[in-house]
DNA sequence: CCTCGCGGTGCACAGCTGTGCAACAGGTGA
DNA sequence: TCACCTGTTGCACAGCTGTGCACCGCGAGG
């Protein structure tokens, strides 16, 4: 309209809506940098620049140039941005059955984090096989994402090695790794609590409902209440369900409830575990906290509700998904350090299904 | 090692492993498809071959490549394959709170669908403002995605406007979107269907626990339970509590039933609202169902636990996701179809919270 | 022995962006 | 008026891949 200083002999790609070529044979091309060029009259380099934070672009030219790229629907291709940085905004996150408990707050924390801070969150939701998490690695490399956070599961060395090799950092969470960063919760501190306030109140026999799973986080939960049940003096019976969820805590809760000398207290290193062990002390006539006590692990909303109003140990999916991405961040700052390790330890939240000895205390003083 | 007859002025970038240079300024450069090329003393485009599938290359000749590849650790680089295709295998999952109830596991569900077929499924958890949702498309468009698949809410006219105009495929599940491609259940028949069950068993004062949120899936449950009922010449009382979750289930509850004239049979446009009608209803002494039905809609895993037994209209997710992916694929294949509505209808899976009359004919019967 | 066909391979280009470098305009101080 | 400095802009290159086109070698058929 005004000048034309730009090259003209470029082929521009004809007309974007002629509906002449066959669409179904190749993709429609997008508009790019150089269409909103000839639009706004100025150079591509300064459509870059305008779309560059901190970049040497005069007021005027970065409105026209954004008046135009309004007009013709631009958008920057970030993967040309990509390829030229060798390195996009996507952060992967590998996870099995994440619609599961405390799994599914942890993703979407995770996912909510993510965005907040510009990344693009992509969810692997796949098996454990060490062929699915190396393919799922390798598409992650090979979409140069920024970052993979393992929500679940433990990965072979190889999926250490690959990562290591290039150059992508590496997040764990829930497993203790000793060649990556990873963020875990002090299970073994929360195991501990649980079994010396099961002997506060004077209970001797006592329960574990756990997992045949083999989840490094599970097992450690279980040693430490077995290990401080036995420091203690009182006897520990172990029932193993053979997932985590809801069924593995019925089949746990059959073990040890039918039986003579049935426990005073158990304690379930899974919420929902501890649900499918309410649930089947009921159905058989006993009451919660009156004749069985139990404490559960994760603090998932159902713990919250009327029909289960369970004493159990908080994480918060935000807290972890901020300790997360602030990791992030010092790892992509500093990537020669040395891996780190965020250890932060958990708060119990009593409800009725077992009320400590001082906690009681307290409630009755303030009545 | 054998012939060298590849370009030998190409400026290679120096030790990969060199510690020389500082990494905090620029990211590695990865190994490409150039350096596998060198290895295996072969030209680039032969490595590019080797990794297309049906394109013309020797057996000999793709082996040498391969185990060049493997020793390197390439990975061919999606960022710039998709940039000359100008199209990457990102499918973007708009949806929010994807924590929570069914649509946690229908995100689970997709996202393992979209990684079978080879995509990588994008995890947009974002609110529902226009802006957010203009700028999660923005993200996706930029990355240049097959499709957007949108979970929940309602998106604006303009996000309808921006996808069509960059050619992007949009599916939409649970809303009636004309614009669109869109799955849905028949919310309708499975809510008259509820009204008719309840008649026939001669209740005749009905409740509805819906929710304020106002969604169009939850909205058309609500006014077909309601004109049904009134066809059949029955009362229906309604409480709607804020969300579709279990909180608004407590007060939904509250509202019907602390009441004097409560009624006999309660539709829950969803599991979780009925979650908490039956957990307020048993607080204050009913028993479930002696005088109180109650049919939910969902069929999540809680509905199965012992604590509710929730009889519940299914939809299943595994099946919503590979009809989400199967339209993907027609919409691919003929990309100037009209808007395509899938609309699927749900089982009623009872169980203890209301026996139908014919169902408990059947059970008598059997026994 | 010549010609033809065909499978295999290399060259060169396109696709879109960020940025170093040089050029240029315009303002300012001497 | 002139030198100088600063802010702005354009050019050109790099980054990595897929693929059309031309070429080449080799086997087969006449």
């Amino acid at each position: 309209m005004t000048k034309e200083n730009f090259l003209e002999r470029q082929p521009m790609t004809a007309d974007r809506n002629s509906t002449t070529g066959d669409k179904t044979s190749d993709k429609l091309r997008s508009v790019s940098a150089l269409h909103v060029a000839r639009q706004a009259g100025v150079s591509r380099s300064a459509v870059s620049r305008a779309f560059t934070p901190g970049a040497s672009v005069a007021t005027e030219t970065r409105e026209k140039i954004m008046r135009a790229a309004e007009e013709l629907g631009y958008q920057v291709n970030d993967l040309a941005r990509g390829l030229l940085a060798n390195q996009s905004r996507l952060v992967g996150l590998v996870v099995t059955k994440p619609e599961v408990g405390f799994r599914a707050h942890l993703a979407a924390a995770l996912t909510k984090a993510l965005i907040h801070r510009g990344n693009v969150p992509v969810m692997i939701n796949t098996g454990q096989t060490e062929q699915e998490l190396i393919s799922a690695q390798r598409t992650l490399l090979g979409h140069r994402a920024e970052a993979t956070i393992i929500l679940s599961g433990s990965p072979p060395s190889s999926f250490f090695e690959l990562a290591r090799r290039n150059g992508q950092p590496l997040i764990v969470i829930g497993r203790s790794e000793p060649e990556a960063d990873h963020i875990q919760t002090d299970g073994s501190a929360a195991a501990k609590l649980a079994a010396a306030l099961f002997v506060a109140r004077g209970m001797t026999r006592l329960g574990l409902a756990g997992s045949l799973s083999g989840t490094p986080t599970i097992t450690e939960r279980e040693d430490a209440f077995c290990a401080e049940a036995a420091r203690l003096g009182a006897e520990v019976v172990i029932a193993r369900g053979r997932d985590t969820d809801y069924a593995g805590g019925l089949l746990a809760g059959k073990s040890l409830i039918d039986n003579r000398d049935r426990p005073q207290a158990i304690f379930c290193v899974n919420d929902l575990i501890a649900f499918g062990v309410m649930d089947h002390a009921r159905q058989v006539g006993f009451d919660i906290p009156g004749d069985l006590a139990v404490i559960g692990f994760d603090d998932v909303p159902e713990a919250g509700w009327l029909a289960y109003q369970l004493t159990t140990f908080r994480q918060d999916p935000e807290t972890m998904a901020a300790k997360a991405v602030a990791l992030l961040d010092l790892r992509q700052r500093q990537p020669d350090l040395a891996p780190i390790r965020e250890r932060f330890n958990v708060p119990l939240v009593v409800r009725g299904s077992f009320v400590p000895h001082d906690a009681e205390q307290l409630l009755r003083s303030s009545s």
